[in-house]
RNA sequence: CGGAGCGUGGCGCAGUUGGCGAGCGCGCAGCGUUUGGGACGCUGAGGUCGCGGGUUCAAGUCCCGCCGCUCCGACCA
């Protein structure tokens, strides 16, 4: 069987952000706004984005963190507390000059992340040591004046959870943080089907204003690197600029250590990228809106298929399904239009499986594969097959971050190694200058150091200066 | 902000050295025939050529200014 290339999406070979760019707007993900780096996110893109909330935020309210919502604006003073925090921010932030028709005393700020307001109110409800932890999740949208946006992976406006905790110790606050990228790891793992690279970032890439900041990292099929996902250990910068403090058990009054962690609609990018192809989109089973698509093929006896309809919906099971009931357009429009959109399972039945009592079954991850099964076992199929979908996405996309991650030594094999687009696991000494000189001659930066490093002696690939770590280099988004 | 490119019905484009009524494909609407990998016929709707100014008898086309978008860098989740 033959399957026609869509012609409308260029070819991931040809160009890979064109074809980036085309699948966003032909799967109906999201649509340019009228406002500069603004999208619509539209419905469809919006679904998959309330099945991540949905399973995020299970896993955050299992944690013991509840949600709660803070205001968009933030007094202009706010920001200028945290050194580093405003240094970084101030140049991105969209001002409130006007209200009411007249210009306002100070100025607000459009939030670009929530540290600020919410660590003020953070001052005014801790006193006690019985006050702490405290911990709270909003789900949000925040503004960043980014210079270069793209749909989900930098848009102007976007959509997120942040997580923001106080603690009465740094042990405690550790454990957050390293919690927080537990769960953005299993979410990624389990459910988004992606195989996620923890570490630490390097003091150039960490958060303004953390006193380090855990990573996950995310191999695109382009070999480019996506900061997936961020947990910071703030320790106490913000709790000294915002006088965050407690009564102790020992009667001393001490700062807190806080926490933040945070995903955002970038994780869409992530996916599309991670397991999209030259048809469109590809979408692991559990976080898929539609996770099977019926598409009758109508013979000259409508009523007929009709009534099989129903008995093949039925037979389904407990699957999020859609049926493309549409006469308007031909059956093989329908096929590519559902696999832009990426559905896992296409479903057909026509005339052949009516009066077999079958229907025959597509697999978004192998078209041209065509699976037969009796009405009887379509459940059993449709879930057993579901979770092999599942499985060999992320079986798949392992195999690929493997096969592309190189250990390199010399220079020159560095330099090689990502100019083909690795992963490259290499020795550096920690100077900034040399992650500076790397970063210009290659476009490679310091992404983070693995949770698993281990340590023994090496050289730094650059300088040759002593160096006990590899460090993952790649060019990222 | 620097480099490159592009703005002509919803989308993709053509429109030559300025010259009569601004076109093509797809899509859209109506009717009919179709339906196992993007079906077909007929009829039809839809455009202040990004905006402003200038040159000219005459501007989509030439000149000046502005705005917007895309791609490539620096900032970043």
């Amino acid at each position: 069987m033959k399957i026609k290339q869509p012609e409308q999406i260029t070819p991931q070979s040809k160009n890979f952000s064109r074809w980036y760019t085309d699948v966003v707007l032909k799967a109906q993900l999201a649509d340019y706004a009228p406002v500069r780096g603004c999208m619509v996110i539209r419905p469809y893109g919006y679904a998959l984005w309330e099945r991540y909330q949905k399973i995020l935020d299970g896993m955050i309210k299992k944690a013991g963190v509840p949600n709660a919502y803070f205001p968009l604006f933030i007094p202009w003073s706010f920001l200028q507390k945290e050194k580093e925090h405003v240094e970084n921010f101030s140049p991105q932030t969209a001002v409130v000059t006007h209200g009411g028709g007249k210009k306002l005393k100070e100025p607000l700020i459009v939030r670009p992340t929530s540290e600020t307001i919410m660590y003020y109110m953070y001052s005014r409800w801790i006193s006690s040591w019985r006050d702490l932890p405290l911990k709270i999740n909003q789900w949000a949208n925040v503004v960043r004046w980014e210079m270069r946006t793209s749909l989900f992976l930098r848009t102007t406006e976007f959509l997120w959870q942040e997580g923001h905790t106080a603690h009465a110790t740094l042990e405690e606050a550790e454990k957050e943080a390293r919690r927080a990228l537990r769960m953005y790891q299993k979410f990624y793992e389990k459910y988004l089907a992606l195989y996620p690279i923890l570490g630490v970032k390097s003091n150039q890439e960490k958060f303004a204003g953390a006193e380090k900041t855990y990573t996950v990292e995310i191999m695109m099929k382009d070999g480019k690197s996506l900061q997936a996902a961020t947990s910071h250990n703030l320790g106490q910068n913000f709790a000294k600029s915002f006088n965050i403090t407690f009564q102790d058990k020992d009667k001393k009054t001490k700062y807190v250590w806080q926490t933040s962690w945070g995903l955002s609609t970038r994780a869409i990018g992530g996916l599309i990228m991670g397991h999209g192809d030259d048809h469109g989109l590809v979408l692991p089973p559990r976080v898929a809106p539609i996770q099977a698509v019926i598409i009758p093929i109508w013979g000259k006896e409508d009523k007929k298929t009709k009534a099989y309809l129903e008995q093949v919906k039925k037979a389904a099971g407990n699957v999020r399904l859609e049926v493309d009931l549409r006469q308007e357009v031909s059956p093989g429009w329908k096929f590519n239009e559902w696999e832009v959109k990426g559905v896992p399972i296409r479903i057909e039945i026509g005339p052949r499986e009516q009066q077999e009592k079958t229907v025959t079954l597509v697999r978004r991850d192998q078209l041209g594969e065509k699976i037969t099964v009796s009405l009887e076992k379509l459940k059993d199929k449709l879930s057993s097959l579901l979770e092999e979908i599942q499985e060999s996405l992320y079986q798949k996309h392992k195999d690929f971050t493997e096969k592309n991650s190189l250990f390199v030594d010399s220079w020159q094999e560095f330099k090689k190694a990502i100019a083909n687009k690795k992963f490259v696991y290499a020795y550096w000494c920690g100077s900034p200058q040399c992650e500076e000189k790397i970063k210009e001659e290659t476009k490679a930066t310091t992404r983070c150091l693995p949770l698993n490093a281990t340590t023994k002696k090496g050289k730094c690939v650059f300088c040759g200066k002593p160096a006990s770590q590899r460090w993952l280099f790649a060019r990222s988004y």
